[in-house]
DNA sequence: CCGATTTGTAACATATGAAGTTACATGAAA
DNA sequence: TTTCATGTAACTTCATATGTTACAAATCGG
């Protein structure tokens, strides 16, 4: 199955905003994420909505961090990308008329309630700042400068 | 993102051939299953190797279970299946020479491992054995008969 | 007002992978 | 030796995440 990206292409540019003191390009995150800045605008449409980032258009504008990191964990972000399925495995069909199948969907079913839940929770415990703390972490770590990592790397 | 049902279809069908007394050819399975025989056995092939069914070629042949339906769990034919990722999430690049993508990843790494273990451990709590429990429990709430079941339904 | 810059979005194109299909070889039974 | 069945390779189809093009709308500096 083809995974869905989003969540991690987000957090990353979301995480690189953080540090910067400007409104960011979606020209500049495209960069960044090794995407067009397309698919950065309709990405980050969804954390606008949800009021974590703004927009501004025209010359000096792009986009802005609006949430507190401490307070913003990524379960939020999950929601406000769509929420794409994290599970990849379905049934084979949604309508069984035949009880074994509803049997074995009912178990499947109860073991895919329990991944997502067992995920989103997992997300909930960890705020933006908490992966801020991380990556300074890595940074310190590995005696590199904040300014190694603006994306020539 | 398009589901992997593998796991959901060999289910159905390793369920019907508790019932039934003599081997299931590929083609009855598919009619079961909706699906072409060729698929039938591919991820029977599976299972096959595995040793939880056998295959004869030949008239009167098909397949055959043989394993104990009580000491065989889901988890184990998830695995004869394959073992096809449940998580449908991943990284937008695998080798991030940015320690922010790292970062981000090392933390969607540990909630993607926990689902995964999450799943396998319910996995690993059902047996086929309690699939078919499922199922007569059903038809006797049903008050429906064992041969209702056999998929013209 | 004008032109440059940037977001917003629709419409279309590409790529990937699960599932479906066709074709034919192999083996077993009557 | 014919018929029924699996075994498997090769190819097609379909869904969908992502990428691309095109252009409208908004904002800023002059």
């Amino acid at each position: 199955m083809k995974r869905d990206s989003k969540l991690s292409g987000i957090l990353h540019v979301l995480l690189h905003m953080l540090f910067m003191r400007r409104p960011a390009t979606s020209e500049e995150l495209g960069a960044m994420m090794g995407t067009n800045p397309v698919v950065v605008r309709r990405v980050m449409g969804g954390l606008r909505e949800a009021g974590f980032v703004t927009a501004a258009r025209g010359p000096g504008g792009g986009w802005t961090v609006a949430c507190d990191p401490a307070a913003t964990t990524l379960a939020d972000i999950y929601r406000a990308v769509g929420e794409p399925s994290a599970i990849a495995l379905g049934h084979r069909t949604e309508m069984p008329g035949c009880l074994v199948e509803q049997a074995v969907n009912a178990r499947l079913d109860a073991a895919f309630a329990e991944m997502a839940a067992v995920f989103e929770q997992h997300l909930a415990g960890v705020t933006l700042a908490a992966l801020s703390d991380d990556f300074n972490r890595r940074l310190a770590e590995r005696g590199a400068s904040l300014e190694d990592q603006t994306h020539a790397s």
